[in-house]
DNA sequence: GTCTATACAGCGATAGAC
DNA sequence: GTCTATCGCTGTATAGAC
């Protein structure tokens, strides 16, 4: 926005961030272990070798996408599950940033965050990032049972069913192409719902979410 | 049960069925291509070369468990969306066995429902299979929506939440170690009393489905 | 049915010219 | 910054003895 160039025109993307697109699409598509560099050369339209000029390893790729998903996504969600406000609204308003911000993100990260990758060795710091994430999700939810906006549910498996709704939605709706704020939307409101105990409030909660300022 | 042994304790495993169960757990936990032939044998405690005696390659391991479930699942199912019940019911029986059948399996499968594994060329047969079961589980929600059983939602986002859900159940909860029936009931109840433009029906909805005869 | 030995393809990554 | 050439390793799978 401070120093945009006068042209409407995008810049052309770099050599470095059409590698990381199209490595995140074959990440997603075909799983992280069974993307070869030669594969996400040949998308980009360069040599294998040459690859490693922009990244020094093809975990480094995978760690670029971490660093810029959970390096936002963290303290997001710390200052969203700090605010004064119910917990439905503070987890409906969680759900709808992060399904947006995941949707609308350059690249498609749903192929990083499955067992397969998450759980390697290499991978231990920002499966530690993605727990702690989680546990903020699951302390938000413990306590809407606690105060009884929320049924009382199994707050480990709600933890887990979020984590699958949203690899799922954004592996089908993946990268960027419009429609995120409506899916958004609609996973927000199709979780919260569930859990509430009077789910004629849901409207309400949604007000109150989106009233929030983060 | 017509003609055990009779001898109480279970009959020693084939090692056969010691590769299945232990190439599962190693499938669920780092994926299927981050698993090695090595490994697997490794756990059984043979050699690799000795794997393939057994099965011809490592992808027909895959293929026995595939096998093993949707050959029992997908019948299964349409036997379930066939019934004359409201769709509510019909929905929370089919979760319920699905969820039951998947945690007290032998084999813990969540390893091989990702985009990674079935959307390769070799398991085409397989995810048509998938794709058929999920389906007529949306059709399923989608009549519930039509009758006004169900909020009105996007059934295509349900069909993956749901796809979602129990694949991360899963993964946390696998391999029959008891809890199974707990978890199936939690699961469905909690997907269909988010659905339910009504919520309070949810006992009622699980009553009827129990009394389901399939 | 399991073993040892090994074939052979494909992988990530490096060296060094241009 | 990209290329050609190639290394060293790991992966699946086979051959054939026991």
């Amino acid at each position: 926005m401070a120093v945009a160039p006068a042209n409407r025109t995008v810049p052309a993307p770099s050599t470095r961030e059409r590698i990381l697109f199209v490595a995140a699409d074959l990440f997603a598509r075909q799983g992280f272990h069974a993307t070869t560099t030669r594969q996400i050369a040949d998308a980009v339209g360069i040599r294998q070798p040459s690859l490693f000029h922009h990244f020094s390893s093809k975990m480094a790729i995978a760690e670029a996408m971490l660093e810029w998903d959970l390096g936002r996504a963290l303290p997001h969600v710390r200052a969203v599950a700090a605010l004064p406000a119910p917990a439905s609204a503070r987890l409906f308003r969680y759900l709808l940033d992060d399904v947006r911000h995941l949707s609308e993100a350059p690249y498609n990260l749903a192929g990083l965050y499955t067992e397969e990758v998450i759980s390697r060795p290499e991978f231990l710091a920002w499966d530690r990032q993605r727990n702690q994430l989680h546990d903020i999700v699951e302390a938000i939810v413990r306590e809407g049972v606690a105060t009884g906006e929320f049924i009382e549910v199994n707050t480990a498996l709600v933890r887990e069913a979020i984590g699958g709704i949203l690899v799922r939605a954004l592996t089908v709706h993946s990268g960027g192409r419009g429609g995120g704020q409506a899916l958004a939307d609609q996973v927000a409101r199709l979780v919260v719902r569930g859990l509430l105990r009077d789910p004629s409030e849901i409207d309400e909660v949604q007000a109150v979410a989106l009233a929030l300022g983060v």
